[in-house]
DNA sequence: CTGAAAGCGCTAACAA
DNA sequence: TTGTTAGCGCTTTCAG
């Protein structure tokens, strides 16, 4: 007969002993399965708490063949957008009684998209949730999709995958149109890396200048190296036709403000620019961006449910496209002339 | 006789069998731990990549005793610098064939710790890194510490725990020493959420105001909702006594300044302030950020290292605490009369 | 309601 | 080098 050693953690054995029952019926209390008797349930209670035991979850997920692990695969974690989304979906998942694991997709190379779907595979989950913003999360989702319980948090909407989105096309239209309302002839683009041929905010500005008969002018096309929107900044602040540029989030904007301020320009009064996302340093910037709010949480949070939902065989929630409310604030006015 | 079909996953049973070969002998080539020779091994691979299978986690670790996961644990995934830890944790556990697992700490109370320790210690994980940034932190290490292989990431050095620091108060002082050097009678303090009693930020202006000689005057609290770091601004801009201050990061420090900045007042000319960490838009920031930089991510891949070495059994490595550079830029300049 | 028996997918001795 | 035999800690039949 052995006994839990501070080196070996107490095992369901270890309860059923103490607690004069049998494995099974520990068991019982702990996944609820069954009833036990009232007496039975108080004395394994009892053993649990004076032995500290805590049921393997190795051990739960191979006898059981369920699991209560959600991966979130992502190509980056730290990113504004990217690190809100996974702690909307951290939250709620923990609120249901799941642990997250962190998969990262390194890029769209096959090697790399491989690697995540394989990790995720092995960890035997309940489900994934995705961050299709990109086109390593684009991969990814193809390469898991038959396999396992997928959801994608999207921020353009697309049939057949499960998921979540945060439409963006709207809300990008309305800022475009916003800087056309001021007077400007047309916007530029600054464009962030996209999820695919070409992403929701960037259809939008497209669509918006169309309706209005606005010309459209060649992308500029960042990194997310913030120092390459501060060049392109500098760059169309020396295109005397530039008066109004609609940038793809707002780190960029900020990037872009300060190349623009650095040549000499003023932000709104020569050059109106807006963002996107609403970041919370938007408002602390001067001049305080005008841009959209995307409420990424709220889009993880959304996600989870989604998926587990979808473990729940319950038909999938109703595809709720939140449309970001704009705000308007010191980085556009009308153009002036130069 | 049963077969893998899509809905059961190929096991190591399924690929002994397509191999002609024992279970063990699977495994063997799966871990490499004896030797198997060339001809079953390649008969092995075959079969596995025929089959696509991949082995099972948990059963690995069940059967084991090992695990390959490693638990990040922190009172929050999203602010800039525990996301820039996270992220190096989570790269150099990753290139190291760990997964990773993150465990949310709500807050220090009894409760959220014990929940956050629960979760950790069920998964059966190798090792923990905790993010010691904030109370949080402090009390789901204590609860960790002697049950499972912990280290710390910390701003503050800390003797018994292994450990990766990036130390503080040399840089806060720095920064204060900068802004007497200007001529600034003192430097007001901004403290953001401290870990403790107090940070290596706050300890830092402290030593440095008193080696000087300086008054030290009472500090200013904020919370991570950036509107406190406006307000703080505001009243602070309205003290003619206040020509400098020291805050406790960037976005506090872009936050009071544009609370400074709505009073009427201008950075630096009339005020001078300094952030702290060198966030991505510190240098964008109009005026750009005086601030010492941080490097998280590299925190965070240090802790790592920390940990395996931990975990192989090989002596500590050197705690290499890293001094931040100081970058001088717009928001600081010699006080003037007003 | 309860316990005995079997087994989840894998690794770890042990012989051969 | 290889296969056989035992489990790892838990859940799941299946009797009773």
């Amino acid at each position: 007969m052995t006994f839990p050693t501070p080196d070996r953690p107490a095992t369901i054995a270890d309860v059923a002993r103490a607690a004069g029952v049998s494995v099974p019926t520990v068991s019982r209390v702990l996944t609820g399965a069954a009833r036990v008797s009232e007496e039975r349930r108080r004395r394994v209670e009892r053993a649990i708490a004076e032995l500290g035991y805590r049921p393997s979850a190795a051990a739960q997920v191979l006898a059981s063949r369920r699991s209560n692990t959600i991966a979130i695969v992502a190509a980056n974690t730290s990113r504004y957008g990217y690190a809100e989304a996974i702690r909307g979906v951290e939250e709620s998942a923990r609120a249901a009684g799941f642990v997250v694991i962190i998969v990262v997709v390194e890029s769209e190379r096959d090697d790399d998209v491989r690697a995540a779907a394989d990790a995720v595979l092995r960890q035997s989950v309940a489900g994934v949730v995705v961050l299709k913003f990109d086109p390593p999360g684009v991969a990814a989702l193809k390469a898991l999709e038959p396999a396992v319980p997928v959801v994608a948090l999207s921020g353009i909407p697309e049939p057949g995958v499960p998921q979540a989105v945060l439409d963006e096309s709207e809300a990008a239209a309305g800022l475009t149109e916003h800087l056309l309302g001021l007077g400007h002839r047309t916007v530029h683009h600054v464009r962030i890396p996209p999820s695919g041929k070409e992403d929701g905010r960037t259809t939008g500005w497209r669509s918006a200048l169309q309706r209005n008969g606005s010309p459209i002018p060649s992308i500029e096309d960042v990194s997310w190296e913030i120092t390459t929107a501060y060049e392109i900044g500098v760059r169309l602040a020396r295109d005397p036709a530039v008066t109004a540029i609609f940038c793809g989030n707002d780190e960029t904007a900020m990037g872009v403000i300060r190349g623009i301020h650095d040549t000499g320009l003023r932000v709104p009064a020569d050059i109106s620019v807006v963002g996107f996302d609403d970041h919370p340093l938007a408002a602390m910037f001067i001049p305080a961006l005008t841009t959209a709010r995307q409420d990424f949480a709220e889009l993880g949070r959304h996600g989870t449910a989604q998926l587990l939902a979808l473990l729940n065989g319950e038909s999938p929630l109703a595809l709720e496209t939140v449309e970001p409310p704009i705000a308007i604030r010191e980085s556009t006015a009308p153009p002036r002339r130069r």
